[in-house]
DNA sequence: TTGCGTGCAAAGGTTTTGCATGGCA
DNA sequence: TGCCATGCAAAACCTTTGCACGCAA
């Protein structure tokens, strides 16, 4: 909640890096940590999940649950945005892609969660979850 | 997966009982089994879950998991299910709130994304994340 | 009676927290 | 030097599982 990590560690950089690495794949906390630990330069786990709350915080990393059960997964969606430019998300559930979407559609779900539900909407921080239309596709053939 | 729960025994009808009760709203296990506590008639956690597991494989109930550590809601829904009625979820960021919407207003969302985008939505796992209107009203006034 | 359901306690797994140490500025 | 970040271990948390007992059929 209050996390702040001011300072830029060299833990901080090798995280950053291997985050665009995988940028818009999803990864969990223990396939980072086996990373780095393979890489010969492990970083504790509780390292790890104060730099990715952090990351949350900010926009520019994507946390979302599939199970209580499971550990949660993690995926690295980019610097924060060019002031002003809405950008929405969709993924894929069947093959994992994300995708960015700039469409003047998304202002009026806005508008509309805003007036009739009072719901001030954070589009940064908003997947849609669904199938690709590649995915729809292969779908339909099998 | 394996459940069965193929007799019916007290704890089942009560619990079913109380999820009618709440249907449509939000509820976590420790909501339940405090329920029962202070009903006189307590209930294990292991059969709350054995129970709901199974529900939820029948859609008779939803399962929503926001975080890792905050434990997993449930909504009974009911035998209806499976035609219709979509059912979309907003969370606040601030003070964690879950609500869901049910309203004509998305099946426009859904239609624009699949048509424009190829994107068929699935809006069980969608959730739109901001800030309420209570939240956003205290904000202002700080 | 048979076998399933229940409840307790313990296990299993993920994430958070406390605290001493070491690093950044 | 003064904080802050790190890492370890322990704690906290939700959920599942093992097992003996009791209840449904």
């Amino acid at each position: 909640m209050t996390t702040k990590l001011k300072y830029k560690t060299k833990q901080h950089d090798e995280l950053l890096a291997f985050l665009k690495e995988t940028g818009g794949r999803h990864i969990t906390v223990a396939e980072i940590s086996e990373h780095f630990k393979t890489a010969g330069k492990p970083i504790g786990t509780a390292t790890i999940y104060r730099h990715l709350e952090k990351m949350v915080d900010e926009g520019a990393v994507n946390k979302y649950t599939i199970d209580n059960n499971s550990s949660a997964c993690f995926e690295y969606i980019g610097e924060k945005t060019h002031t002003g430019e809405v950008c929405f998300h969709y993924k894929c559930e069947v093959c994992g892609k994300l995708v960015h979407l700039h469409c003047e559609e998304f202002k009026e779900l806005e508008k509309h969660l805003y007036e009739h539900h009072g719901f001030m909407l954070d589009p940064m921080r908003t997947v849609f979850y669904g199938v690709c239309s590649d995915c729809g596709e292969k779908r339909k053939t099998e």
